[in-house]
DNA sequence: TATGTGTTGTTGACTAGGAAACCACATTGA
DNA sequence: TCAATGTGGTTTCCTAGTCAACAACACATA
C-alpha cells in the first residue's frame, strides 16, 4: 500500500500505453512505404479536396501551425504534395497532391485499414463499437475544452 | 465519395487524436511542477520500491533504454532521483527517489488524479468501466505482439 | 583461464513537434 | 489614406524521443 493513486489507476495512462502501441505499430507499416503517420494524415486531408490551407490543416490535426509547415515541407521535398498560390490573399496558399502523392494515397490507405483491423481484432464488434463512441465523445469534448483557451 | 478510407474510419486514429488531447492537457498541469509526463511516470515507479534498474524501467515505460538513460539524467539534474550502484554487477545501477522527489510523487499524483476525473468526466461510468476495459486489453496484446519481435 | 558472446547503460546523430519571434500581407477605422 | 492591429506561414530554439554504435563488464565454455 503506498497511500497515493498508481499510474494504471489512471484511465489517461492506459489511453497513452494503448495509443503509443497502436501508433508505434502503424509506424512501422507506413515507414515502409517511406511515409511517417503524420504525412499519411495529411495526405488523407488533401486525398478528396482541391486544395487545403495550411491553416485548416492545423485545426483539423490537433497541430500547430509551425509543425504543419514543416511537415508539409517534408511532403513537397518527397513530391507528394505540392503549394499553389491563392489569388485571393497573397500570404496564403493552398497544398494539395501531386499525381504521385494522389497514386500512394490509397496504398497507405490499405495499409492503415489491415493495421486496424489486426490491431483491434481482440475486440468483440460490441466492444469496437463502444471504443469508437468513447473515443469520439473524448475527442468531442477537447474541442469544447478548447475553444476557451484560444 | 472518394472510394478510399477516411482517416474517422480508424479506431487507431480516434485513438491517438484522444491520447494527444488528454496527454497535452495533462502535461500543462504537470509543468507548473515543472515536471513532464515522462518524469512523473518514472518518478511513480520508483515511489513505492527500494530502487529499480534503468534496464526495467524501459521495459514497463514502452522507452528504449536510451531514453531511459536521458530521462534519469534530467531527474538527477533536478535532484528528485538519485543512482546508487548495485553491487553484484559493476555495470548496473538502481535509481530511487531523493527525499525531496518523494515528497514531490504525491503531489504530482493528486494532479494527475485531478487530471483523469476532469477529463474523464463526459463519460458515464458504466462507459469508464467498458473503457478502461478495451484499453487494457489492447495493452496486453501488445505484449503478446511485441514477445516474438524480442 | 582466456576468449567469444551477451548485457547494461551512455552517447551521438537524427527526427518530430511545440512555443514564440518574426515577416509579409490584409483589414479596419480615425 | 495610412497607422494600428490582425492573420497566415516560416523560422529559430528547445525538448524529447528513436536508433545504432559503443564501452564496460559478466558469463559460459573450450
Amino acid at each position: 500500500m503506498s497511500g497515493i493513486s498508481k499510474l494504471n489507476d489512471h484511465t489517461g495512462y492506459l489511453l497513452r500505453m494503448a495509443s503509443n502501441a497502436v501508433s508505434h505499430e502503424f509506424a512501422r507499416k507506413v515507414a515502409e512505404e517511406a511515409v511517417t503517420v503524420a504525412e499519411w494524415s495529411l495526405m488523407r486531408m488533401l486525398y478528396d479536396t482541391k486544395g487545403v490551407a495550411p491553416n485548416l490543416l492545423a485545426e483539423k490535426m490537433g497541430m500547430t501551425k509551425g509543425a504543419v509547415s514543416k511537415l508539409a515541407e517534408r511532403l513537397l521535398a518527397k513530391g507528394l504534395i505540392e503549394r499553389s498560390d491563392s489569388q485571393d490573399d497573397k500570404r496564403s496558399h493552398m497544398l494539395s497532391l501531386t499525381a504521385r502523392g494522389r497514386t500512394k494515397t490509397p496504398v497507405l490507405a490499405a495499409i492503415a485499414d489491415r493495421n486496424d483491423s489486426d490491431f483491434f481484432a481482440v475486440l468483440t464488434p460490441d466492444e469496437q463499437g463502444q471504443f469508437r463512441n468513447i473515443l469520439q465523445k473524448l475527442i468531442d469534448k477537447r474541442l469544447l475544452v478548447r475553444r476557451p483557451i484560444d
